[in-house]
RNA sequence: GCCCGAAUAGCUCAGCUGGUUAGAGCACUUGACUGUUAAUCAGGGGGUCGCUGGUUCGAGUCCAGCUUCGGGCGCCA
């Protein structure tokens, strides 16, 4: 059967020069274009996803099915096509494919509707059409550089010695204090059971007990590294706010990891490394894709990411970010003070305008960040950072964690939280406690940032955002 | 959640101060031409102007409400 011939290859390892010329190879993919000419043949972009180019076969019209199906392809028609793979005679590839069989499997109904057509679309009218966008340039490269980013992820954590934890995705623990959680319940809502009190009875619900979807995997992480040491997490999270923004989606995907006997030196240092890291793989690995993003949709993108490897992050203190904020003669619709949380315009002068590379801003005060952050000696700051960088502002979120379990019981009760609700959290305290840190980074952000996209609808296959759950 | 803007052909848009039969490019289709490259040239088909109501002799155009989309802010990753 020709669909598995061993002469199968992809069209990037068509192209790529490992395949010897003159060899038979069958193609299979879809088509971008066709043009046809009089000279007895039909050119037919083929594109497989395999990389960003797509591989030109040239049709003869002596084929058997040339008038009857040849003739017909329309962009977006699936195909296998097999031939002998030769240098091309034109310009613009490098090979080409001399067709001497192609197999329509499926040709597209109606062309004139079909939305994808070879030609710029709008990334709002793409996003109407998501289960057909990836087939353009432009989500095709995406997905090539969010794999690879994904993968860059997970190699570089594991060549410094870090596991990948699984968290849950259902958690019973409410108010891990980042924000509105999603219900997950099997209880009949035309027919709630109720208690005595009149109030539902969640313990007839499927766990017992309320249920959501996580908002972080970190405080199941922190369980797992009090036993292997470097850990991460890395899957989806779930946020039920009515965010309406470029920059928010209710279900997306967070790395956060967390490193035991690190202080909050250590955990900016991994945060760079893993930052530097990322970049310089998809540098390395993604050059036809980036090159496609610096041409068409941000001029800068594969400069930026260069600049963003090529020097060490600046470090400085809230405290210092405050004073340098108010001497910059800079008006702010926020107006600056000690106490006060960083805004957008504050991060974008601090990293773009004054710093002019990636910032780590360390030691907050302690009233506007989590519970579980580790109190400081001066007891009016704690240990978090945040990596703010030039074009993206906050991409990374992160603390040394409260270890001393009075001082973590003690934050627990100014945040009005139950510290029964938290007993395992706790217990990683008293049982052989050890100073640690961690952070979050915003998969989704990190690639809109990436590839120069401006929604972070863009960024995800099939994005769930407030009144957004098509397809 | 708050504020601002937009909605006209499959897509991207033009359409003036309200006036007869609503246009262009691309796409589609037919033909010409060509080892072509988002090919080129010529012809053709394609519209409930987002929805509902109002003002008017007359509404794509003005007004109100609704819907959807986009942007800014808040919350945050």
């Amino acid at each position: 059967m020709a669909v598995v011939s061993a002469t199968v290859c992809s069209v990037k390892q068509a192209l790529s020069g490992a395949i010897e010329a003159g060899s038979t190879v069958t193609v299979r993919g879809w088509v971008r274009t066709r043009r046809d000419s009089k000279a007895g043949l039909s050119f037919v972009n083929v594109t497989d996803g395999s990389c960003f180019d797509s591989i030109q076969a040239v049709v003869p019209a002596t084929l058997a099915n040339y008038e009857s199906e040849v003739k017909h392809l329309s962009t977006g028609a699936g195909l296998i096509v097999s031939g002998t793979l030769v240098p091309s005679q034109g310009k613009g590839q490098s090979f080409e494919l001399q067709a001497s069989e192609v197999t329509v499997t499926g040709l597209v109904d109606d062309p004139m509707t079909y939305p994808i057509q070879p030609k710029p679309l709008s990334v709002e009218f793409l996003r109407e059409v998501a289960h057909l966008r990836p087939r353009t340039n432009l989500f095709g490269a995406v997905t090539r550089v969010r794999h690879t980013m994904m993968m860059a992820i997970h190699r570089h954590l594991t060549e410094r010695g870090y596991f990948w934890i699984n968290t849950p995705i259902i958690t019973t623990s409410d108010a891990e204090g980042a924000g509105d959680m999603f219900r997950l319940s099997t209880l009949d809502l035309a027919n709630l059971p109720r208690d005595d009190k009149g109030k539902i009875d969640f313990r007839k619900d499927f766990f017992g007990r309320e249920a959501f979807l996580t908002v972080s995997g970190q405080l199941n992480v922190e369980s797992y590294c009090m036993a292997m040491s470097k850990v991460y997490t890395f899957g989806p999270t779930f946020r039920a706010e009515n965010s309406n923004t470029p920059r928010h989606l209710a279900e997306f995907w967070m790395v956060e990891p967390e490193i035991a006997f690190a202080d909050l030196n250590v955990n900016a240092d991994e945060a760079e490394a893993l930052l530097k890291a990322i970049f310089k793989s998809i540098l390395d690995e993604r050059a036809d894709d980036m090159a496609f993003f610096a041409e068409r949709v941000q001029p800068d993108a594969i400069s930026r990411l260069e600049a963003f490897i090529a020097k060490p992050f600046e470090r400085i203190d809230y405290t210092d970010a405050i004073s340098i904020l108010q001497k910059s003669g800079q008006k702010f619709d926020y107006p600056v003070a000690w106490g006060i949380d960083l805004q957008t315009e504050h991060e974008r002068y601090l990293a773009e305008k004054h710093i002019g590379r990636p910032v780590v801003v360390m030691n907050y005060p302690e009233a506007i960040k989590a519970f579980y952050m580790r109190l400081n000696d001066d007891e009016k700051t704690v240990a978090a950072m945040d990596v703010l960088a030039p074009g993206i502002g906050e991409i990374i979120g992160g603390a040394q964690r409260e270890e001393r379990l009075d001082y973590l019981d003690r934050r627990m009760t100014q945040f009005g939280l139950d510290t029964t609700t938290y007993g395992w959290y706790r217990d990683l305290r008293r049982y052989g406690t050890v100073p640690h840190a961690g952070f979050g980074l915003g998969f989704e952000r990190l690639l809109v940032y990436v590839c120069g996209l401006s929604n972070i609808r863009d960024a995800i296959p099939f994005p769930r955002a407030a009144g957004t759950a098509e397809f």
